[in-house]
DNA sequence: GTGTTAACATGAGTATTATTCATTGTTTCT
DNA sequence: AGAAACAATGAATAATACTCATGTTAACAC
């Protein structure tokens, strides 16, 4: 069977144009590589060499051999360099990704700085892992995911990061504006909600919640800017973190209403595998730092 | 070490999901596979595989020997494929060149009918060995050369063709042409010889021919038609061999003289390696079979 | 929970393979 | 012909890969 030895053996002989030459510079014997070619050759049924006087020239299908080997060796080496440096921390990427696109709109603040603390080590963003990013996370995909709810997982870490109260954002003109008590569930049954849609089955809002809020009608659309708008004149009502909803406050005709602490407090872990590399435990170190105990990330 | 055998492994068990179906896949046992892996990650001094749960899920070094895998192992299946091929006689190249661009010319005539006999061989002409076959054919480059001459290289094969006589072709009108008796060296010393030339230190004579000739002049030109010209308006003398000397002799104003048969007679060989294989062997013996007893290989 | 299954990990022993050492056989050079 | 350079070979040893038997863990059923 043909291995990378013999291929590794059968460059050096021919770059060195002689056994024993190539045998030194392989730290073998000359009695080795005697073997391995005799061996390879026994195997494969195939003569590799012309045994032309004393010394050995490749025929035919040992150019073969050179020719597949020039292609192979080369990524092969690439590959082990590759891997030292992954070894040595001198390479390694840390894949982020969240459970919510308004999270990209602070998160990369909190990334800078960490270039200078780890200089080999290179973030990414992976926005297409987003509302899936545990998935990502157990297919390898991912180093980080900022995901709110542990979903029972026990096989990943959980860091606890900061927590946050989902708000009702709805026309000041909207009868439920007036009231002056948190909302429940059953308030949305009567009501229309207007949700961010990714794909048929996605939106921003937390699966568990959707369905708890189960609203008498949904209105999907894919555009932030365009929710606030249908909200603002009273097509319906959407739901969302209060550090998100305060900025359209000041843009008039909008109010906020809190949900009832208990069902509307998400809590944010950083969700990692268990066994991290030391610059990944840095990094959710100092995001964990920067928002333990706020209620804004946007303002961390 | 990174070895094939861990990129077979590794490729099976994301191909397959799970180490004891890719265990059965390769006839191993899955402790086998999984010493593996453990070994190479120690080796490598990288995790490759995420243990999540019961399952093995690659992580990013684990991905990066996958990219690397999907790269290598086609190339080194197609050659063990080509390679066994090649050892059940489907498919051989016969690489053939010669001394004499003038062999060309029936040389091809003779290998017609070879195809049939052996549907797996294919035949090459390789026109840019032509001078130096003996070179290639040592170097792994050819597997058939048509010399004059054995050059007393004994770690090659050669087996007698022909002979042919080497004769000067010049103007009827040329003070030679009267000679009756055959040229010997001495009578070259006077003249002007008009040789082909393919490089600076190539031309169709051999070698020591030419040393010997030592002509007053030499005028080189790569054109055979316009060295028949130049010799045909007496501006010097050429030789070549009596059968392609004759083709000439029709068109006028031209005559051949011989040279004395110990210094004008080529004795040509087909030379291989010493061990040659059966379809070889089978075309040797056809064009020696065409050729034997001939002294003009271009009616044969 | 408790058993059961399915999957991977591990250690010890065995089989296989690779390498060395010592030697022989060739070829080339002088 | 002798020496030097190189490759081939056989036997012994070192290294490695593999199997077997068993341990561990997680997922699932009841």
């Amino acid at each position: 069977m043909l291995t990378l030895q013999h291929l590794y053996i059968i460059e050096k002989i021919t770059s060195e144009g002689s056994v024993t030459r190539a045998a030194e510079k392989l730290n073998l014997t000359q009695s080795a590589l005697s073997h391995q070619i005799r061996d390879l050759e026994a195997a494969s049924g195939v003569r590799l060499f012309n045994r032309i006087g004393k010394k050995l020239v490749l025929n035919e299908a040992g150019q073969r051999v050179v020719t597949s080997s020039q292609k192979v060796l080369p990524v092969i080496r690439e590959l082990e360099a590759e891997l030292k440096e992954m070894r040595e921390g001198k390479k390694q990427t840390i894949r982020i990704s969240t459970e919510c696109y308004t999270c990209y709109h602070w998160l990369p603040r909190l990334l800078t700085g960490f270039q200078e603390d780890y200089p080999g080590t290179d973030i990414q963003i992976v926005a297409e892992a987003t509302r899936r990013p545990m998935e990502y996370l157990e297919a390898g995909k991912l180093e980080l995911a900022l995901v709110n709810g542990t979903n029972g997982n026990c096989s990943l870490h959980f860091e606890p990061l900061f927590e946050d109260r989902m708000v009702a954002l709805l026309s000041d003109k909207h009868p439920l504006a007036l009231r002056n008590t948190p909302l429940e569930f059953s308030d949305m049954h009567s009501e229309t909600l207007v949700a961010f849609q990714i794909s048929s089955s996605n939106n921003l809002l937390s699966p568990d919640l959707v369905s708890n809020l189960s609203p008498k009608k949904v209105i999907h659309i894919p555009m932030t800017e365009a929710i606030v708008e249908m909200v603002r004149f009273g097509m319906g009502i959407t739901v969302m973190a209060e550090w998100a909803a305060r900025q359209y406050l000041s843009t008039g005709g909008l109010t906020t209403l809190p949900f009832r602490s208990e069902i509307g407090t998400r809590h944010w872990y950083a969700c990692t595998h268990k066994d991290r590399s030391e610059p990944l435990a840095g990094l959710v170190g100092r995001i964990q730092a920067a928002l333990l105990g706020t209620e804004n990330p946007a303002a961390a």
